[in-house]
DNA sequence: TGTACATCAGTGAACGCGCGTTCACTGATGTAC
DNA sequence: TGTACATCAGTGAACGCGCGTTCACTGATGTAC
């Protein structure tokens, strides 16, 4: 039968759920590399090995928050993407920086999971690529759109070898057309973004731009300017 | 006696050495919250409880390895700053950035240490301030030496409050003189600079940007751009 | 609709391991007279 | 220069704790006829 299959499915999808809702909770008292499995099913009133019905091992189960994690952050900033008017470029730049920053604020224990230093002895796998991917394909279609639109200048200078090629990669991949100085400028920016992000959170303003909200919206407004979107400048 | 007391004194001081660095070491392979006071002796030939004679507690000694890795950095950068002739700034900004990556890129797990996810549990006594503090004074150096040699062009527009009273202790503290929107501008280009060595370190450039030897300089060029400094724009 | 069988979830004990920290102690090094 | 004492470094055992993973098992849920 169907309906009594997806009873014990229900079942199954719900419990992998509240373990990686639990687990989640545990990476903000002990981090990604004091994740414990036992802690864990503890909390949840389960014997360890029962675990092992769900994850085959404390990696895999990492690897399900890491990637939830990314396309956590990847949603929140295709939304508020989508949320502006399309071709309010500038709008829409503000709007995906500001809800990664807010993201990243409210869950700092999964960023620093994903932004922070890599767990040691863990190699991320393949699977995460895509949703690693969706916050810098989210920036570079704006400007994309933008470049499309004839809303941003050409910027210069060229790059030189070995940048122009992986520039032109980066284009092929997410944004078809846009010139190899833009997709250079795009992700210095992006790096801007996520560096401006984890100082805040990591403390490293910490007595001298904390509260850092002001910084921020003034660097989302120079950032813009630099890759060129046109706007209040 | 003099002689014989440092005896005593200079063994300590090089067990001291010797214990710190082979936590180092050890940070390679379990990251920082792996790193065991057990692990660090056997490997030294000592019982465990002997670390307890050179630091009072596991946390003292992370504490040690942060200040030192902040000051190795802070030192290299200092150090390819003076190595410029005093009036290029634009050679030393270009100095500074390349000495802070050739660090990191050289002892990565000390630059995950201090610069990406903050330990849990473990929270950074005062006494890492000054040092987390020498490679923005450098940058900050540069600038206030480039503007008050009438080598970097007033910047706009003006931060709104609290950002220009935030930037106006900045400049108290490390840039006397530099004006609240170039502050802004440094300290924005300083996270950048950390969010590129970040991003390059630990993967997120994999199979874009990597190898990004020449996307890094590019951007520091483009860096310097951004904060005024004259040059090859 | 009812029965026989297969699948799956969860148990509980065990393996073998590691950790930080304390404490009473031995023996060497340094100091004061 | 020599002796009595104080300081310090390092030992070894112990406390109390935690971990990931495996395995044979019970009992419930799902499936095929």
């Amino acid at each position: 039968m169907n309906a009594s299959r997806t009873a014990r499915e229900r079942a199954r999808a719900e419990l992998t759920r509240e373990i990686k809702r639990e687990a989640r909770r545990q990476l903000a008292s002990a981090g990604a590399s004091g994740l414990s499995l036992r802690a864990v099913a503890r909390e949840l009133g389960m014997v360890s090995s029962a675990l092992y019905r769900y994850f085959p091992s404390r990696d895999e189960l990492l690897t399900a928050l890491i990637i939830d994690a990314y396309d956590a952050i990847g949603e929140r900033v295709e939304r508020a993407d989508r949320g502006a008017a399309a071709t309010d470029f500038r709008g829409r730049w503000r709007a995906c920086c500001g809800a990664a920053r807010t993201w990243a604020r409210r869950h700092p224990h999964e960023y620093a999971l994903v932004y922070g230093s890599p767990v040691p002895g863990y190699r991320a796998p393949e699977a995460t690529i895509a949703s690693a991917g969706r916050v810098p394909a989210a920036l570079l279609g704006i400007l994309t759109g933008a470049w499309q639109a004839g809303a941003v200048a050409p910027a210069g200078p060229a790059l030189g070898p070995p940048l122009d090629e992986q520039a032109a990669r980066v284009a092929e991949l997410a944004a078809p057309g846009l010139p190899g100085a833009l997709i250079a400028r795009a992700a210095m920016t992006w790096a801007q973004l996520f560096g401006l992000i984890s100082f805040e959170l990591f403390g490293h303003f910490t007595n001298t731009l904390d509260p850092a909200d002001t910084f921020f919206d003034y660097s989302v407004e120079r950032m813009a300017d630099f890759v060129g979107l046109a706007g209040p400048g």
